[in-house]
DNA sequence: TTGTTCATGTCGTAC
DNA sequence: GTACGACGTGAACAA
């Protein structure tokens, strides 16, 4: 990895077109050829970047350029999609190499199924008398997160998102049409659950009779623990 | 800026939870209190990271610690969301500061808003007689790109896209649904305008009576200029 | 390889 | 501040 701090303007040509004026900036080239353009604030997001894979050429700056301050100019190629970064480096203050090897990895833990495992265990949320059926009940168009009943038997079909969105309503609203058309298991009622649903997606669910369910994970996962540690 | 390059392992617990093995990266602190711990490869996004507001501590390992090698402890903590990022330093290869200032900030130009305003600025290119309504008309489930009048004076409400896919199509086809139901301001019809739409997305636009538009962007832009220079 | 969904998404913008 | 959609989304996973 070289690090090089330097004023520099940069420009970019690929999927749209951006220009970053003269600055002082940390630009950052991986082992594997790859450029990231850093300023001192924001977030983990570079102003500007190349992706791998990559080639970095230098080359010598013309005349017009030299004129202007230009020392060095840096052009960065996509080796597919042909985009390409242009860094024109006026000033270096700092220019360094280190040998860092591979990177074995980030470890995650607890993010995302674990919500379905935990509804279909505390099925009692979706209300009194329901009953857990199945996970990932497969219909011809995809797998419903969890199928369930209500107190009266009838089914119930319930998408569980994270972050509730249009895009869930429709895809329940999909497996409602096909299952209901199922004379072995319509009706189908459904429910839309999430940590979150946005405004927009609950009057979307609610216009098409979709009951809206916010989930609370970490009451349902305290829960978990109590369950746990009992047995 | 601070960066460092040293072997670390790196612990995250927030929204989720991650852990970093032992290993040599770039530890960059900018600025703000933020951290972003970089290895040689992958792509612009760190391998972990503290984004603002965020405070940073130093802290002394305790004796277990030191006894496995660690000889600095960083702990970086949100100031509003509590999440923590633990640095668990073991050797330092580098470690220099940089003065960088503000940064003038990136300038794009190519983005779906930038079409969005030359398109309201051409509504004649929706057709003969038409007029500007309103851009980012609100509805209940979000705003509509741009809202027009056809000669007659009926509405018509315009979804815009770079690249028109089939979700476009979607969208549009839910604004419709919705205002059409509105007396004050039904009959809508709907013009679906991307600078490239996909074959299925116009089949599925015209089977649902919505007109499909293609723009040409260098031409709007060019229009543009040219009005600007006239006045 | 292609498509689909998730994300500690991040970012801008209108309300 | 909140809500919402775009993003050079990127990244992981399934088919």
């Amino acid at each position: 990895m070289r690090l090089v701090i330097a004023e520099c303007s940069v420009d970019y040509a690929g999927r749209l077109s951006a220009h970053l004026p003269l600055a002082t900036r940390l630009l950052m080239i991986k082992a594997d050829g790859s450029l990231l353009v850093h300023s001192d604030g924001g977030s983990y997001k570079p102003l500007n970047w190349m992706s791998p894979p990559c080639s970095i050429s230098l080359s010598e700056p013309d005349s017009d350029q030299t004129d202007a301050g230009v020392t060095a100019l840096w052009t960065v190629t996509h080796l597919k999609t042909l985009d390409q970064l242009v860094v024109s480096i006026f000033e270096v203050f700092h220019d360094s190499a280190h040998e860092l090897g591979i990177d074995p990895g980030l470890i995650k833990d607890g993010a995302e199924s674990h919500l379905q495992k935990l509804l279909a265990e505390q099925i009692h949320l979706l209300g009194e008398g329901f009953s857990f059926v199945k996970r990932e009940y497969m219909t011809a168009i995809g797998p419903v997160d969890i199928l369930a009943q209500d107190a009266s038997g009838a089914s119930v079909a319930v998408e569980l998102k994270r972050n509730g969105d249009i895009d869930g309503v429709e895809q329940l609203t999909r497996y409602l049409e096909l299952m209901n058309r199922d004379p072995h298991i319509a009706p189908v009622s459904g429910v839309f659950a999430a940590q979150t649903i946005k405004p927009q997606a609950r009057k979307l669910a609610e216009d098409r009779g979709i009951r809206c369910l916010l989930l609370d994970y970490d009451a349902m996962r305290g829960a978990d623990d109590t369950a746990t540690r009992l047995f």
